[in-house]
This record gives C-alpha cells, sequence and structure tokens, in this order.
DNA sequence: AATGAATGAGCCTTCATTCAT
DNA sequence: GATGAATGAAGGCTCATTCAT
C-alpha cells in the first residue's frame, strides 16, 4: 500500500492494521501464525475446502483473535496471495535489474522463477491455484502490484526489443513464450506428474525462453 | 459443450449406469440435460461454490432424479472432467495421426489445443480450473487416459527423436516446451488479462512449438 | 394475498407456497407446528432472543426442514405477524359490519378487542412488542391489510360522523381516542402490572370509548 | 436527552459507581458520553441489535473503559431506562403538584407528556420500546420510582375522588383513561404513522382525560 | 483509569444426501 | 423413474466480556 514493493515480506493491505508500540510486536507475531497456517492449509486443500477451524486450531490461536486481526477467511486469504505475488515479483525483478545482456535478463527471469517456486513450494502451489476471490481492495492492490511489475519489465525489454536483439511480437505473448513451460512444468510437478523440481531443469527452460524471443 | 464427443476411445466412468432398452434414450437426454448444467454452473463459479439446487434449478430436475442418475455433486463433475479431457486429447491425437511430418505434427498439437479451447470455452475453464476432487475410481480412469494419450503421443514423436529431427531432451519436458507457452496464454485469456482469443494466435505459439523442439 | 380477509386462519404471504395434493396436509400441519412453536417463543422472549434452535427443539423439526418451509427466522415472525394481525382485524371489522348504531359499533371495537386479547394473549403480546423486522414483501402486505382495514372502519364511521352523532375530530385521533385506554390497559395486563383480564373490564372501556367521540 | 434530571427523588442505581474526589468529573463525563451514544444506538435499532462495538465507537470510548465505568451492555440499558423514567415521571409529578383543582391537574398530566415526550423524541422511544430486560436490581429500583409516583399522584387525586368530583373507578384504570389516548398517539407518532407532533395535539387529549375521569 | 487483544460459546444459515410416497 | 420433504452436521462470523499491560 505504501512505496516500497520490492523485498517487501511484510503483508501488504493489512499494514494500515499495525500498531507501533510495545504489543506490535506480539500482534505481529500471532497475525504471521496465522498467515503460515492459513498457507499450509491452503496449499493442502484450497481456500474453500479450508474450514476457519483448520486455520485456528494450526495456529494455536481463538476464532475471536483470528477475526480480531483479519476481516474474514477471504481477507486472510488475498493478505497472503499478496504476500506471495510481491515475493515472486520482486525476486524475479530484482534479479533482473541486475543483468546487462538481452540474453541474462531472459534466462534470469526463468532462472528466478524455477528457483523460488522449487524453494517455496506451497506458496507457489496456492498462489498456482488461483482460488483466491479477490475484494475490490484487493484486486486493486494486485493491479498496482501487476501494473509496476509488467512495467518495469516491459521496459526493461522494450530497448533490447528496439535495438533488434529481441523479436517484436504482440506484448501479450511475450510472458507466455518465456515462462510458459517452465510454469506448466511447474504445475506437473506441484500435482505430483513430474518428479524432478523445477529447479533441477532451470538450464533448459531458461535456454528455451531466450531462444522463443531472440531474433 | 454440447458436441457430442468424437473418437472416444473408452467408455466413460459413468457408463456402468447407461441403461439399455425402451427409456435409455430419455435417460441419457436427462443425464445430459445435468451434465450441461453443471458445466454451465461448475465453470462460472467453481464446483465447491456450486450447490446441488444450482444444477437441479438450471436442468429442471428434481434432486431425486438428480441422484438417481448420478452418485454425488462431485460425481458429475468427475464425468465431465474426464467427459472433456477425452474430448481434447482425442481431437489432438486424431489429428496429430494424419501428420506426416515431425513439424507438422509438432504444430499440430499446438494448433488443435487452440482451436478447440477456443471453441469449448466452457469446458476449457472448467477443467483448466482444476477443482475436480478426484474419487479413486475416477483418478483410475484418468490415468488410463493419460497413459494412452501420452504414450501415443510419444509414440509418434519417438521415431523423430530417433532420426534427429527433434531434440533428445527429458520426456517429461516436451510437453510443457510444445504446450506450455499456450496453455499460459489461454489461461489469461479464460481470466479476461488477455484479448484475443487462442485460435487467433495459433501459428505463432505453433511456430514456437516446433522451434523449441527442433533439433 | 388474496382477496379473502376476514375470519382467516391460514397464514398470509406463505400461501404461495401451498402445494395442492396428497402432501399437502402434512406439509401444512408442519408449517403450523413451526408457527406455534414459534409463537411461545416470540412471546415469551422477544424474536431476536429466540433462536431458531429454539424453535426447533419446541416445533420437534429438524433446522433443515423449517428452512424448507420458510425463509428465515424472521420470516416466520412476519408470517406470525401477518396471521395475528389478520385475525385481530377482522374480527373486530366483521364485528362492527353487524352493527347498526354509532353508540354499539364503537363499544363493539372495544369489546371485540378486549375479548381477543384475552382469550391470545400470547398473539396479542407478540404483536403488542413490536419486535418483527419487516421486510419489503411484508411491509406491503401489512400495508394492504392496514388500508382495508382503516378504510372499511373510517366508511362504517364516517356517516355517523357526518349525521352529528360522533365528534367532528382529526382523523389521526379517533383510534386513539377509542382505543388507546383498552390498550394501555392491555399492555399493564401483559406486562403483569394489573392483574384483571381486559375482558373482565371490557364495559368500563366501552363507555369510556363513546364517551370520548360522542358528541 | 442531554438536559438534566430534575427533582430526581433518589439517586440512581449506578449512583454506586460515583466517586468523589478530582476525578470524578471527567468520569462523569465519560459516563454521560457512553449513555449519550447508547440512547442514540438504542433508539435507532433496539438494546438486543446494539452492540457494545456500536456504542464505544459513537462515544469515543475504549472496551475496557466502558466496562470500567458499567457492569454489562444491558447495565446500560438499565441505566438509561430509569434516568429517563425519572426525567418523565418527576416531570408530570412536579407539574401536578402545582395544579389547584382536578380538571388542571389531569390535564396536566397529558399536557406535560405530550410535551416532553415531544421534546425528547430519543428517549421516548428507547421507553416505549421496552426492550430492557430488567435485572432484579433494577426491577426494584424501578418499583420504588413507580410506587412513589402511583402513591404520589393518588394521594393528589384521592381527595377529589372523596369530593365527588372525579369518578370512583378501579385503581388500575385511571391511568389508561387518562394517559392511554395521548400514549397511543405517540407510539403511531414515533413510529411515523402520525405526522404531527403529540405536543400539537395536547390540548385535544387533555380535554378528552378529563372527560374521560370527571364525574 | 485506560487500552485493545484475546476468548469461545453461540448464532443463523447452507447444503449434500436420503427416503417415503 | 420421479419427486421434493426431511435431515443434521458443518460453516463463517459476531459479540459480550475478561484480562494483561
Amino acid at each position: 500500500m505504501s512505496a516500497k514493493t520490492r523485498e517487501s515480506t511484510k503483508p501488504m493491505l493489512a499494514s494500515i492494521k499495525e500498531h507501533p508500540g510495545k504489543r506490535a510486536d506480539s500482534t505481529a507475531r500471532l497475525r504471521q501464525r496465522v498467515l503460515d497456517a492459513a498457507l499450509t492449509c491452503f496449499a493442502a486443500a484450497g481456500v474453500e475446502a479450508t474450514s476457519v477451524a483448520d486455520i485456528t486450531r494450526l495456529a494455536n490461536v481463538s476464532t475471536g483473535s483470528l477475526y480480531h486481526h483479519f476481516d474474514s477467511k477471504n481477507g486472510i486469504a488475498e493478505a497472503l496471495y499478496l504476500q506471495g505475488l510481491d515475493q515472486l515479483n520482486s525476486g524475479v525483478l530484482g534479479r533482473l535489474n541486475r543483468c546487462r545482456s538481452a540474453r541474462t535478463g531472459v534466462r534470469s527471469v526463468v532462472l528466478q522463477y524455477a528457483e523460488w517456486v522449487s524453494a517455496n513450494r506451497e506458496m507457489a502451489g496456492f498462489l498456482y491455484a488461483g482460488d483466491v476471490v479477490m475484494s475490490d481492495a484487493a484486486r486493486l492492490e494486485r493491479k498496482r502490484m501487476y501494473g509496476r511489475q509488467i512495467r518495469a519489465v516491459f521496459e526493461w525489454f522494450a530497448r533490447y526489443v528496439a535495438r533488434g536483439e529481441m523479436r517484436h511480437i504482440p506484448a501479450d505473448t511475450y510472458v507466455p513464450l518465456i515462462s510458459g513451460p517452465i510454469q506448466e512444468y511447474t504445475a506437473r510437478w506441484l500435482s505430483g506428474d513430474a518428479q524432478r523440481s523445477p529447479a533441477a531443469l532451470k538450464a533448459l527452460f531458461a535456454d528455451a525462453a531466450w531462444n522463443a524471443v531472440k531474433t
């Protein structure tokens, strides 16, 4: 909600509820305990199939306390979703910004995605499942995040497209061409249909990505 | 959604409930009315968020009648899922089998996927959402279907890999490389984030697919 | 909802749910069991303080069954309210219409009110408490009932006012002057602050009513 | 609602919580802020439908603080009820005591009621709604107040009854006959069914009251 | 005195499924 | 085969009240 976007680990949107002073610490701890428990449940069974009682049980928190910190079950899912998306995005963008050529840039997107997903399997599964029903506020926040991300990535690539080092194709199709294969593989891995972690195959998919968009 | 399954290679799970004789026809009609209604609901709101009452209302069928023809709400979802998957698979395989070169074969997979998905948006959304909780019986049936499909496709491709016309990479990675981009694009289209139908961009993705696996 | 207004004992509004044929009877029985139980609870504790469980317990009906026949707890209260009001109104009006002089008419309103209230203490308490939150549909129905009642009563009285046998005062004030005392006494009786039943004092209040509006 | 209780003849129930010394003033201010906020809420939605959070929000007081000053939500309602009743009663009694004839006395009761109710609409609505569940202590206090009031009023009237200037009827029926019409009209005004304020029609109802009990 | 986090019982309602007719 | 009434276990959420700070 504020300006800082990258590397942030704190939940977005919820920041309004943060309090300064002595109890802020234990408050944040409880919030995180709830988010952690919810992630585990959501990843395992989906948001709808997870009951609030499942979360309170796992987080060891009372119903009332949970609702003191979150608006609703779906509010937890939204906070988690935005937190995860922010993490994934900022990881990719941060790495991209340290690259100095079209090829390393394109490959870095895939490499970072593969690594993050392999290291955060639960969160990846949760984000991939896409069963969060977004409220208007959350939708706005996501749009803001996506906008920033897409704009930053496109600005980075645009110069190489302009130089003729990358193909000139519809804007809509870069992401599918670059990320589609690793994402599809990841989906199979998450569902148990593929054995090796995405990280183990990252070089192959990174090469394919570059191959798909280079001139 | 109403086009009859073509080239179905195996009876559906639910076929055990089919009855021979004079009433079979009206029975089948009612079954299909339920399946059609369920697809609309599932595609619009997801399986969990659809109530049996939603389906009976839309299908104009009584509760008792519905349960006379299906085991459970999830049973309907399974039947629908298997029906859709079979349709999609057999379409792809049928087209592939009519191809006479590695390049046309690989491209045909993408082309057929793009066309089917664009022509069966509701079913595509339902299959993509992946919110069907599979019973053991259904899981088995799906495995059988997948196995046949994968085996058939691989047999087709294997000869070209052997001839050195296609890259030799881990078996797990062919599908992601070939279908990943079009699937990723389709997901964006289904969610409203991309405007043009997959069919409109099929050539681009077909070329990319061949490019990704050719030697 | 239909034309018949007087002496009707059937719940209004709910009539849309009535079914002809063999099961209609047991359906109506269950509906009435729920209404009776609800009346007892509402009269004793108020609508808000009565839980749906209180009603199901007393009516010996399952939760689901209750909700199969009524929209909500408040829907029960509305049905009951309209039923009671209809009974009260039609009793008063029916008796009034059999009177042949201003004096007997005015007195009959009070007498009938006193008798009905004494004979239907629970319903009277429920109606008097006024804690039913009316939906738009119910509000409309009540308006319709009130309109019919007020119009009919005023038409009856108007001729005597015109003849100079009754005072000519603001239309708003006839009901308070005629019914106010007996209603106030009834409220005290219902709350336990007065011992004798309204019926026991009806003559006194009937005389006072006539005295208050005669010329 | 904010006019201080005049001629209060006994301390309120809640007075036990009053503290002497330097903070008494700010304490009383906070108490009153809570009572004012509660009255607004109770009048608008009823006691049951008002949550403690509604009150703390409107009064700008913390939960803990509220519970430091009141026993419970219902305790607030009781305090408010007794405060309002005391105000209404003492107004009526005070005015009655300044009258020097049966006629002016009876009329003054109605006139004062009409004026007070019109000037204190929120409190009148709250008292009229009668949704305060009284604790034993509060019930006792109310009985005491009522007793004093009734006794004082009866003593005043008794002499005129004895002199034959007022009718001799059951003790229970004086109040309904005198106050019933104006109360019934007030109820209609509070519910929006009557337009003119009770104060606007006070003379009519005062005359009727005297007419109802004079010899 | 003041604060607001924490508690957990209880509320209304939904819903998949069964079963008598 | 068809119907829809009946069931009761959950589910998400609210709320009065307590208590540590």
